[in-house]
DNA sequence: CACAATTTTGTGTGCGCACACAAAAAGCGA
DNA sequence: TCGCTTTTTGTGTGCGCACACAAAATTGTG
């Protein structure tokens, strides 16, 4: 382990000088600047984390705006205790994170949190850009700021965002169709099942949608999917009728494509008889979902790890913060394909082992 | 944060003493002692590991026993690159980890690199059980010097080992089955192809082949699996004649199982118009494999995430190393399936951002 | 050339903890 | 009670680094 120590006696200056060679401080002469480089170089000198982390004691804050969740939209609870886990894995390294939880379906609340967000003076931001006019509002604050943000499970375009952590739905919905018409030889069809309220405000949905089509589309197979949208899928009564009425009058259907993370609605709307014949696939191990794999009413549910999502978004700005560099713009995670008897080891809500320094 | 400091002002003791109290070191009175535990407690004390890292002269040394790779087997590559990041990682906490590498088809060599591991003098060593019973021998010596072990990727019983990093092959087999079977109403027949070099030491394979079998089994399916044993499956010639020779007199073989990671050989051996209409599944996402996804020659793999196996076995003994509690005995990491489409998100060599601590 | 202003370099302190060592208190036999 | 050992408690130092401050070297100006 080479220190600083070492370094400053290799290059005869003083600890002080390699340190603001090392911080590319001021106040350093053009040759003792190279002179340390070369030394610096030659040892392959990196500072050592910890050391650093403990000494240093201004603090960084990360604040993240994150949607809320509720029983009946466990989704957004993996993210979150994604978050929760890296903000202790960073903690002792001077990173502060705080959360701030919006409702999905309030701009309102989701500027309101914003606002309370902001007090926490962050030095980087990692937010949900959930609704389009209000993200533009809270970015055009951040920019003016100078405050980095980051983009975490939905990517928009056209902001000067630092990256985005989440899935390629465009190719997680292409998946979806594979796996649905897998060994499928003679012809058939499939019905995407939408709610009309996704449509409007999340394009992770319309592009799993798009790359849904697509691959029916590019592997030329004589079936195109119909969409069947549904206006309130809260009200059970109604989207029961709607979709057995359609499965109904439509037998050639032999699958059943569900771009949101509540197709255990969809299960829960579907006759009995007819679910048995169907193939379902969706989004997202939540707990209602993973049920459904295990009792075989569905046959794939396709995860965005949103657990690792809020952990790597955290890591990620992390070691940018601690000065070193962002890796990539778009950090794509995984796209796991879950069916019954491999669910059980994707766990929702766990990364690595627990690091519990606890005293014994 | 609350200190060490803030925990001994509020006990009315000095900072040694709690020192005493927290790492159960000799020469406290039971008084004190209670005394203290209970602040300890109210304030919800944790040592900051950073510092604790810091403080810490004494170096811990974890030693892996692990395969050697080359060009034909590159399935070995990932694990050791888990085990150079965690190495990378875990480095400013103290702990110091070697890697000892060995011939899998050479028990020598295996003995061999234990001896040299031994040098090291670990404080803990992970291993992969290779050979049944020159792993007797390794475990018996480190059992008498006492050091604790792991078993990494092949999990074997019998012995006092503190842990298993690994797939469940049975069920990672029993997915197979499914997937190969998946759609496939009429009656179809299914192929397994294993060499006979794998079967007697490895085995994971055999229960990644019971597995399979389990399946068709379980759900009463018309169609027990054939096997097909190749003697050396390096000897192509001899190989493809076998493999088409089964081929061309089992028309009804829809689907192959290959139980290995060598299921690109055996898609080098089979002829091309065959191997059109068969469906192939194998495991690991080694280069020459992942390509065969490409190409649609094979249409499924699962991988084991060997990488998350190197890097998660080092965190783990370095948790508990660091004196944290051990989570659980079996670690095992999801079955990944991987498709064309999801393979390139799937990365084999990464885990989670890089920490490049390079000087600017 | 003297002297101040400025740049460049060196030194000291503390982050929170672990541990060696010093000091104080308690126990104990005569 | 004294003098001693043993137990208990307190103090000081360093881990590697960041940063404030002090010192030295350089530059500029009259």
């Amino acid at each position: 382990m080479i220190t600083i120590k070492d370094i400053a006696k290799a290059a005869n200056v003083s600890e002080g000088t390699v340190d603001r060679v090392i911080h590319n401080r001021i106040g350093v002469s053009k040759k003792t600047e190279a002179k340390v480089k070369k030394v610096l170089e030659r040892h392959n000198f990196k500072v050592n984390p910890v050391a650093s982390a403990l000494a240093l004691k201004k603090k960084h804050q990360i604040s993240v705006l994150i949607p809320e969740h509720d029983d009946s939209d466990l989704f957004w609870k993996s993210p979150y205790l994604g978050v929760l886990k890296a903000a202790e894995d960073v903690k002792n390294f001077g990173v502060q994170v705080s959360s701030f939880k919006f409702n999905q379906s309030d701009p309102i609340s989701y500027l309101k949190a914003f606002k309370a967000l902001l007090e926490t003076k962050p030095t980087a931001v990692i937010m949900v850009p959930n609704f389009s006019n209000e993200t533009k509002q809270i970015i055009n604050r951040l920019e003016a700021l100078n405050i980095p943000y980051l983009f975490l499970n939905i990517d928009i375009e056209g902001f000067n965002n630092m990256g985005y952590v989440g899935q390629d739905s465009c190719t997680a919905g292409y998946i979806a169709g594979k796996l649905l018409h897998f060994n499928n030889l003679q012809p058939c069809e499939f019905l995407i099942i939408q709610s009309s309220h996704d449509i409007t405000k999340n394009n992770a949905i319309s592009n799993r949608v798009k790359g849904f089509k697509d691959y029916f589309f590019k592997n030329e197979i004589n079936s195109t999917p119909k969409t069947l949208k549904i206006e309130d899928i809260n009200n059970v009564l109604e989207t029961k009728e709607i979709i057995n009425l359609y499965l109904q009058t439509h037998p050639e259907i032999k699958g059943v494509f569900v771009p949101s993370s509540r197709i255990y609605k969809v299960v829960d709307c579907i006759d009995n008889n007819r679910l048995q014949d169907l193939k379902l696939i969706g989004f997202d191990n939540t707990p209602q979902n993973t049920e459904c794999l295990l009792n075989d009413s569905v046959s794939f549910l396709i995860s965005q790890k949103p657990f690792d999502q809020g952990y790597k978004s955290v890591r990620l700005l992390t070691d940018y913060l601690m000065q070193n560099k962002m890796p990539k713009h778009k950090i794509y995670l995984p796209i796991d394909i879950l069916i019954k008897e491999n669910v059980k080891y994707n766990g929702r809500d766990e990364f690595i082992s627990d690091k519990n320094n606890t005293v014994k």
